[in-house]
DNA sequence: TTGCGTGCAAAGGTTTTGCATGGCA
DNA sequence: TGCCATGCAAAACCTTTGCACGCAA
């Protein structure tokens, strides 16, 4: 969790920025670039996406999530203050939300996990997937 | 789940075999290739490999994951009596082993997601990440 | 000035596709 | 015989790496 040397570039601006806008999802490379391209004059190389994605995602300032069909990576944003590590998370595979499980009845299922099926989650590399209620 | 016509044909069988004598990991293409082709005389082709698998995924006889931080996907062979589709999934990111949450918690911790959080889950593609108990 | 950040090109790895051939039913 | 299965090569993707240059501190 140490903290690195963290320049403040426009580039990363530009990423934090988008990922902070888009907190309640899980998005790709593909996403990313594909906005803030859209403004033709302030570009940012895919490179220097993933490795600021990289970057963040030690820093435990975003979650990496490989998922899905595809083989792409997802990244969301998480707020510091978030202990994300202690609950586990759901998308939805219809409008990519993100929603975290952050209630009592987590550290019951994780008991429970635990002691019937000998068995310790982490967190931070799981994901659920299903459909939430907007999208059914 | 419409059973479509289905060849037997030898390359077939191979791969199935592997798949029935691993049920409890969750294998990648790789191991599949590297262990069948270690008989030099009988090989797979990586090709062949992946349509079969996607058509076993298609039937439902595997199960198909993305996960980890590598983007490869793997796969494992499930039971046809097994109703995996009711529970969820914990595999051991250590050893690969693939536990099925297969007990009466589980019907309490959907209803809960359902009830709760407003979020339908679907087991299928779902996957839970951890360390198992030989493991630790 | 020093070292990290960035872009470009290239490489690496996984998965898919097209096409011709082979093999089951 | 009629499809489907297979192999090979190539393409399509996603991601990583090397290297030279740019830029924040």
């Amino acid at each position: 969790m140490g903290r690195t040397t963290n320049y403040s570039t426009e580039k990363r601006t530009m990423i934090l920025e988008y990922l902070k806008a888009h907190k309640d999802e899980s998005v790709s490379v593909k996403d990313i670039e594909n906005s803030l391209n859209s403004n033709l004059d302030k570009s940012v190389n895919v490179t220097t996406i993933y490795r600021y994605l990289d970057k963040l995602s030690n820093e435990g300032q975003v979650l990496k999530h490989t998922s899905e069909n595809g083989s792409k990576s997802t990244y969301q944003y998480i707020n510091p203050d978030k202990l994300c590590h202690n609950h586990l998370h759901m998308k939805c595979t219809s409008c990519g939300k993100v929603m975290h499980m952050d209630c009592s009845f987590m550290d019951e299922f994780m008991r429970h996990i635990f002691v019937h099926h000998k068995f310790t989650i982490e967190c931070k590399t799981s994901m659920i997937y299903g459909v939430c209620n907007e999208c059914k």
